[in-house]
DNA sequence: TCCGGGATTTAA
DNA sequence: TAAATCCCGGAA
């Protein structure tokens, strides 16, 4: 049976509702050597009338992913020398996003630290040249597929991380007492 | 063309 | 608390 990637109509949802959703979902990424499945445990939103949105100044060569249809990545690089990925979300010509903050691997033997936007992509091995792949396509060497469903209890609510405009929203997502989750600040 | 800030991380 | 480190976007 071949493997199954979400479909785009998973993506084509309000940012908020996609980033719930998100939660407990399984990042694929295929490496050279090697195959990492991961659950997705901590997400944040990012929509069109948010100051805090790379989209919110209008179109722009670095963010033009996100006002395209949904379920692509959008990759951007920061400070310097991190990237983060995002799933775009809402119909094609409205911009939105949902950071993918932190993973899980299902195996704890792992020795791989998934916490942290930056340093998942790191070792996940994702830069700009995966800004715009489908993700919804499971013959892509990086894709989600669908995971387990998360009870609404089980999800934590609070005001973002590192930004500077719009602070007070509280849309960061996270598995409760979940150990991969970011330190808060 | 120039300048400042940034959805981070680490170490001191 | 600060440094690392560079792309992007707005100002000039």
């Amino acid at each position: 049976m071949a493997i199954k990637a979400l479909p785009t109509s998973f993506f084509e949802r309000p940012t908020l509702e996609v980033a719930n959703h998100l939660l407990g979902q399984v990042l694929v990424r295929q490496l050279d050597d090697r195959i990492v499945q991961a659950e997705i445990v901590e997400v944040e939103a990012y929509t069109a009338d948010d100051p805090a949105c790379h989209a919110f100044a209008g179109r722009r060569p670095r963010c033009e992913v996100m006002f395209g249809p949904p379920g692509f990545a959008y990759v951007y690089f920061i400070y310097g020398m991190y990237h983060c990925l995002n799933v775009v979300t809402e119909v094609d010509g409205v911009p939105g996003a949902v950071l993918i903050r932190a993973l899980a691997e299902p195996k704890s033997g792992s020795q791989l630290q998934l916490n942290g936007p930056g340093k998942l992509c790191r070792q996940l091995e994702i830069d700009l040249q995966c800004n715009g792949l489908p993700l919804f396509d499971a013959k892509q060497k990086l894709y989600i597929k669908s995971g387990r469903t998360i009870k609404e209890e089980e999800i934590a609510v609070s005001p973002r991380i590192g930004i500077s405009k719009a602070v007070e929203r509280p849309w960061r997502f996270y598995l409760k007492d979940h150990k991969s989750v970011s330190r808060r600040k």
